[in-house]
DNA sequence: CGGCAAACCTGCGAGC
DNA sequence: TGCTCGCAGGTTTGCC
């Protein structure tokens, strides 16, 4: 599911549900999910109060008034939702519970089990082999195009390829690179140390206004994709060229449609003449 | 270091 | 109806 956006949405649904209120019980009823679950992973959770519900790119940290965080990455399809009563019958892909002391119940369901949950502390969190190398995150604070252009000066890839780099900025993924590029009129091809200046400013702008409006919007909602409360994000209806190949480019409109490449392994989408 | 394919896993839609 | 194939929002690893 994830990126930033839908990470962020995920996040502003389980702080206040979370914040303030204990975990008084951890089930998991599996060994694993992406990785097998850290030894004590329930113990060292259970009875604990939560402090915190934050977030660093793709990562939600839930840190507990002892210090411990919990780092979860949903992967491709993981999804939290939250049932403040009667929760249904558990479904074949809920591998985490939580009971929580407010009587809520919160599921961690993941059918494909790209995503992840370990433990840390608060003190050796910056250090998390998951978070060491990650660059600066794209919006709060804002990042300005000379920021961006001086990361990516050395870049021989494809500004495509560098736009998913985690190390590069935070929290970008296949649909909102995508979106971002052609906002920015930028081809996904173009290598990445040559976007500078003007280019550079246009381009942070547009990644900003792209994921703060899809997290106004509750995310995007493919398949996986859902707030906590179960709802739909909508934000995959202002989608300009994700998902769009063959249809018409709402610039330059009339006869040039939206292309679709592969690159790296993934589906580039992109209007072939707004973008240079 | 760079870039690409493959790997991890399940589900779904398209095509036959 | 049912099977096979390709594809999917992510990230790591291993191989040129």
């Amino acid at each position: 599911m994830p990126e930033l956006p839908e990470v962020e949405t995920v996040r502003r649904g389980l702080a206040p549900a979370l914040e303030g209120h204990t975990l008084s019980r951890v089930q998991m009823y599996r060994p694993n999910l992406r990785f097998p679950f850290p030894d004590g992973f329930g113990q060292r959770l259970t009875g604990k109060t939560v402090k915190s519900v934050e977030r660093r790119a793709k990562f939600l940290l839930i840190t507990l008034d002892d210090g411990t965080v919990l780092i979860s990455h949903l992967g491709m399809s993981g999804s939290f939702r939250i049932y403040e009563a009667d929760p249904p019958a558990l479904d074949k892909h809920d591998h985490v519970v939580f009971q929580v002391s407010n009587g809520f119940e919160i599921r961690y369901n993941d059918p494909r089990r790209f995503g992840f949950m370990d433990l840390t502390t608060e003190a050796e969190m910056p250090d998390h082999p998951m978070l060491l190398k990650i660059g600066p995150e794209p919006v709060h604070p804002g990042l300005t195009g000379s920021e961006l252009a001086e990361r990516l000066k050395n870049k021989v890839a494809p500004i495509k390829a560098a736009l998913l780099d985690q190390r590069v900025i935070a929290g970008i993924g296949n649909i909102y690179a995508c979106e971002a590029l052609f906002m920015a009129g930028i081809s996904a091809k173009r290598k990445a140390s040559t976007v500078q200046g003007g280019r550079a400013d246009k381009l942070a702008a547009a990644i900003q206004e792209v994921l703060l409006k899809a997290i106004e919007a509750g995310g995007a909602s493919l398949k996986d994709h859902r707030q906590t409360s179960g709802e739909l994000g909508y934000f995959q209806h202002s989608f300009q060229v994700y998902g769009r190949a063959g249809e018409a480019c709402s610039v330059c409109v009339p006869d040039v449609p939206i292309s679709k490449m592969t690159q790296s392994g993934r589906s580039t989408f992109f209007c072939p003449r707004c973008q240079r």
